[in-house]
DNA sequence: CGGCCGTACTGTAGCGCTATAGAACCCACC
DNA sequence: GGTGGGTTCTATAGCGCTACAGTACGGCCG
């Protein structure tokens, strides 16, 4: 059941057929009429795709790597909106989105073996096995919360201003000890962490450390309300609490909420809790939560745009333009922070 | 740069470097070794996978079709275990997700364009043109929350039995007028609802009616917290309020016991308020919800389970064998639901 | 020492489609 | 009435790969 069963069945030549699905303009409306009614009827459903793809060049479909786990991408809220951003934005170039899963399992590996037109690489380990790949094929790829490559397209955030006006707020608040809550993938280097991640410790500590802050790290396997209440838990029952936390993210700092509410603390007024992202979540907990705002809608739209220019660009046989978008970040202040209850008169340690 | 610019650098036949890459055991480790060098030193990643689909006529994707809309799937936390679910139980297989607009924008148009082994149609509404052109593809399919078809491999769960235990509750506890929050797509007949939704609407009427219950029937546009708490919101501004609320999702139901609490009702002493998934959500609602249990990482897994196998068999040849997988669900009683406060007297109306 | 098997590699024929160039024909228009 | 220019349809040559059916050869046995 091909091009070719129709053709016969019309009587015309295959060519006109493709046409009949692929270039309406090519042939007459009736003759089209004709041969799509026949391959109805034949119960023929349309050229192959994968045909079609290695004839075209293209695929219709476009890449995303996520890591470190296509889970976190769904969990969280923030990552949520941005993905459904970026479906969308390619959906109106009738682009399809394929979820890549990071690592391939056996003989077949998604970021080597499925066809695409470009990717999108979200928050991944420099070095992973996916990306080494993808960067192989030569693919059109955009870079989105990645580490600066002045060699691929990106979009970034103002990770570390956006952090740095978030801990600054809570010096000018009069935090002497602050608690940061982070994401530990397993084996990051934290405090030299990549993407995102490091920008963001990196912003706090601006900040922080020449205010003489003192601060203790806990981290959180993934970033959900449950880790980061788990997180909290564990610290809250140790001594010398800090009586501020700056979360990586919206997620991890509700759950601190809820970890310091259960265990009788008042936010802010016992413990300060800073949020990342302004993700719908900020504004559902209780306290509010002061956090630093950025768009995951634009920024989804802004990468998916990205790409499918980067994606005509290759197909018109032009040089690549390689651009680095950074969009803003903004300190939205709401209820979870406050002065310290009972300032400590200096310094510990 | 192709299979032949390595075999001819290396000086072997073409298909031996396609062994090279794809089938280790047709050719010694020596050769193999030789040819990837090679490979690696010319750049070329590996063969093409659009050529490669085209000749082995797989692909290494499978789609999922999502409606209403891409953005629902992402929102709902409910959905997005789901999802990620699947994910990674095709991962497990090697293969990716690709995640289909449901309707095509332009001249290119995924559900019939995109080369895939196979689909996952997920709630959508029947005679919707990507389902529509997905069956005409003849391309193994497994519903999922679809109206019951004899002829499709399917995944649900006892939507109905859930519903009706839920309804069931309120009535035992003596409530005499239930609110439904349901959701409105657009243009469904509510009562006679497609696949869950239908199903959730006739297992509360199986409970409610006979009991001569008065209903009121709410719609939200989509399942998220929300909405869900802009249309009870909507209700709490008339007069005539129903004592319990039966939520299609546990999203709305979040969002119907925020509004509750916002005009200054209490959960479950004024409104009695019933979720349906029992996502991690239903937990972190206070007080917890009252919900219809169904275990969306398992459904996942069982879906792509069996979209694996369904692949399998065509690949080798076989017939279809079509499967009815129905999972169950359980009614968890947590704090959201009570005895009325006032109970009226008699029934109303 | 001939026959037979297993391993290592090769040649060819597609997979089903589309790009491109070109053939056939009709319609003006000078 | 010839010529140029549309429109409509066709023939061919790939796209890059893999399945399959070989060929070549070394070793082992009777």
């Amino acid at each position: 059941m091909t091009l070719k069963t129709v053709a016969e069945r019309v009587g015309v030549s295959s060519m006109t057929v493709s046409n009949a699905f692929s270039r309406p303009d090519q042939l007459s409306a009736a003759l089209r009429e004709t041969i799509l009614a026949a391959a109805a009827e034949l119960g023929y459903a349309g050229p192959d795709p994968a045909a079609r793809t290695l004839a075209r060049g293209a695929t219709g479909t476009v890449g995303i790597l996520l890591s470190p786990s296509l889970r976190y991408a769904f969990t969280d809220e923030f990552s949520a909106v941005f993905l459904s951003a970026i479906a969308e934005e390619l959906a109106r170039s009738g682009l399809a989105l394929t979820l890549l899963p990071p690592e391939g399992a056996g003989v077949v590996i998604p970021t080597r073996d499925v066809a695409m037109d470009g990717a999108i690489v979200y928050s991944c380990r420099l070095g992973a096995d996916g990306l080494e790949q993808l960067h192989r094929r030569r693919l059109p790829l955009v870079h989105v919360d990645q580490p600066y490559d002045p060699a691929a397209i990106s979009v970034n955030v103002e990770d570390a201003d956006g952090a740095r006006a978030a801990a600054q707020h809570l010096v000018d608040l009069g935090h002497r000890h602050v608690g940061l809550l982070v994401v530990d993938g397993g084996d990051l280097d934290l405090d030299l962490g990549e993407g995102s991640h490091g920008d963001r410790i990196r912003g706090w500590r601006a900040a922080l450390d020449p205010a003489g802050v003192e601060t203790t790290t806990i981290t959180a396997p993934v970033s959900s309300e449950d880790e980061g209440a788990d997180a909290v838990r564990a610290l809250l029952a140790g001594p010398d609490l800090p009586t501020a936390l700056l979360c990586f993210s919206d997620a991890l700092a509700a759950g601190a909420v809820h970890a310091a509410q259960e265990s009788g603390l008042r936010v802010p007024d016992d413990l300060s809790v800073v949020g990342f992202d302004d993700s719908p979540l900020a504004r559902r907990v209780r306290p509010q939560l002061t956090t630093v705002r950025q768009d995951a809608a634009a920024k989804g739209r802004t990468a998916a745009a990205a790409l499918v220019e980067a994606i005509a660009r290759r197909r018109a046989g032009a040089e690549p333009e390689i651009t680095h978008v950074v969009l803003p970040t903004e300190l939205v202040i709401r209820d979870s922070t406050a002065t310290p209850r009972a300032p400590e008169p200096a310094a510990g340690r």
